[in-house]
DNA sequence: CTTCCATACCTAGTAATGCTAGGTATGGAA
DNA sequence: TTCCATACCTAGCATTACTAGGTATGGAAG
């Protein structure tokens, strides 16, 4: 997030965060990573904001968690998505879609507004 | 909003809220009422969400407000863009378009997805 | 060898914000 | 006259993302 809108990820960051782990198990650094990447960097979480995202998650049970450390680096955490974190996600598509759709008829009123 | 996606307005509500005057002043309850239309009933807003907003929004100079009482009517509340309501509220605009934007990207995740 | 940095994790506390759940009051319909 | 829809308000709550600190290790630079 780069300050200058902040604090809208409010309620979709759960999304996006599983999404970010749909290709497969990841650590919370490198979802951070991905994440940046993925939203043209746009979204620069800092390690507050995911860390806690991910205890949330897996406490929920939407991930599950394993410490790992692999051959001559540092222990990681990886989390991967659960039954229930996969099904979710595909709620958090549609509710985005809904939300989205939902957001730009209120900010459109009638007019025309730029894609 | 319809339990379901609770808390997703988080720092889009003022945007909302804004838009809503865009066409002419107009007081809280229509203001409900105006957003319930627009959204095609996805946002429909409690009287605690709006009147705070309101009064923030007042406070923070985008909004001005007057009493009055419509002949033979209750006394109501009307709020108007200010001048800098109205720029706030194009800036508004451009931040969800690259918010959105971002966010697809980050829910997309390389597969396509259905719009 | 030591120093420093990037990686990698964590948490307590804060600020913001939308909602719940209450309250008051009035005009018109039943 | 009773009730409901309109119309406004607020205190307190829950959630959530962020700030700002902290710990530890592996590898590179000096």
């Amino acid at each position: 997030m780069l300050g200058m809108e902040a604090e809208m990820l409010k309620g979709h960051l759960d999304a996006i965060v599983l999404a970010a782990l749909e290709s497969g198990p990841a650590h919370g650094y490198a979802i951070i990573e991905t994440i940046r990447m993925r939203s043209g960097g746009t979204f620069d979480l800092p390690e507050g904001t995911i860390y806690p995202a991910l205890h949330r998650l897996e406490e929920a049970g939407l991930l599950s968690s394993d410490w790992t450390t692999p051959p001559g680096g540092r222990r990681r955490r990886v989390y991967a998505l659960t039954r229930s974190g996969t099904s979710r996600l595909a709620e958090g598509r549609k509710a985005w879609g809904r939300f989205a759709k939902a957001v730009e008829a209120s900010l459109g009123g009638g007019r025309s507004w730029p894609a």
